[in-house]
DNA sequence: TCAAAAAATGACGATGTGTCAATAATGGAA
DNA sequence: TTCCATTATTGACACATCGTCATTTTTTGA
């Protein structure tokens, strides 16, 4: 049926436009910011037509951060398949680069993320979405994992026993993450002494993977350099 | 006066009662859940009289957020000059220990740093309640980057031109700070291959710090030892 | 004992969420 | 075309919450 066709479509872009609207309202002012009667009046329907979309707010939000993730994991696969990287290591620096470029390029998505982690929302959301939110940061995961499984495989880098692969990239989820809470939320870091931020965690970064002897080390190879061509030849446009 | 003794200690003795119980709710249910009619009706007094101690929610939790970051001031004061420690790693290794200690033992002060830095509540805060945050928070970093600098003059470790002491410091900092806002908001970690995330931090903490070439370096001393004993020693009381 | 000062009260206006009975629009059968 | 069943939309409503402020109660000190 066509007219099957359009109402369909109809209902999905009225919600691309209710995230949309709430994506600035809640990168403006937080939770709070985001209203439900600001979102009906803004969009020219009633309230009650909006809940026909999501449940109640919560959900919203995590629609949002779902939106997030899968942004991410997008351009996190773009990264791990980068053509241009001669070694392991070299694809690790790329994901390294897609994830500064998640954040320089989608601020609201990452501020998404951040409050998803903090304001409990949870029990009020669906099991549905939580589950797609379950597997996106999943999917996240494989991906990165898979390239210290390759590394581990090709005799890249070696782990100890007591560690996984998984624990490498816990360890640059912890620091990309929590680095850039960090600097989103204090003014002033130049005051108590941290310059450039950005730099600081590519360093400690590199310093982190070296630790994993993961070959060529950091000392040998500038992988600062290999970061910003990735940045600008593969997720270089504005 | 007597008399102005005694009510200006009944004074204080309320405010700390009304924080008490805002951190239970706040810890319980998040923003939303702390509410001034519940205080006020907890409290036994009624909501006119919240208001003339805090003037808003929001001056609330800066206060709840003052609280934490003093508490996690006086445990990292305590680390940096512990007298068991041999050389300056020791004393950065017991600042870890003291990290870890600080969220175990008071789970609800991480809980508030947290949702401090992800809600947006800055703007309606009073300008003094905002320099006693930022003024903890630079002597923490003040604390943890004196370390650094001893360990500097002493001359076990060095540091690229292009890095300072506050950056090593950052990067500690980010990596503590992310790992436990992930595991404290993230369930499940184990099915995504993160069995011990608490262990895997302190490794990857210790192979950031062997990045600057801290000596003596993780295979050489065992830093999991060294904290293991500040936290029963140092932090023992239950 | 009493009046002025200080403290406490809670009704109130504003704003927000989520519901639901009533109304409007739509689509297809006769 | 007409008409009715189904679906979509509406907005008033009940309820919760914040922060205010005129009014009432308590305290203080002369």
């Amino acid at each position: 049926m066509v007219t099957i066709g359009r109402k369909e479509r109809e209902k999905q872009e009225r919600e691309a436009k209710i995230l949309q609207l709430a994506r600035g309202m809640l990168s403006d002012a937080g939770y709070l910011g985001l209203s439900m009667d600001r979102i009906a009046t803004q969009m020219e329907y009633s309230k009650g037509t909006i809940y026909q979309h999501f449940q109640n707010k919560e959900e919203i939000i995590l629609a949002l951060a779902n939106e997030a993730l899968e942004k991410r994991l997008e351009m996190f696969e773009i990264a791990a398949t980068w053509s241009g990287a001669s070694c392991s290591r070299d694809r690790m620096a790329a994901i390294g680069a897609a994830a500064e470029r998640f954040v320089e390029k989608y601020p609201q998505h990452f501020g998404v993320e951040q409050i998803v982690r903090s304001a409990s929302i949870w029990e009020k959301t669906s099991e549905e979405r939580r589950h797609i939110m379950h597997t996106c940061e999943g999917r996240c995961m494989q991906i990165v994992g898979g390239i210290v499984r390759d590394g581990l495989a090709h005799g890249d880098l070696e782990l100890p026993a007591s560690r996984s692969a998984e624990d490498v990239v816990f360890g640059m989820w912890s620091l990309n993450f929590g680095a850039y809470t960090i600097v989103t939320s204090s003014e002033s870091l130049e005051e108590i002494g941290i310059l450039n931020p950005i730099a600081a965690l590519r360093h400690n970064q590199n310093l982190m993977l070296d630790g994993y002897n993961w070959r060529p080390l950091y000392n040998e190879k500038n992988y600062d350099a290999t970061m910003d061509q990735v940045k600008t030849e593969v997720f270089g446009d504005e």
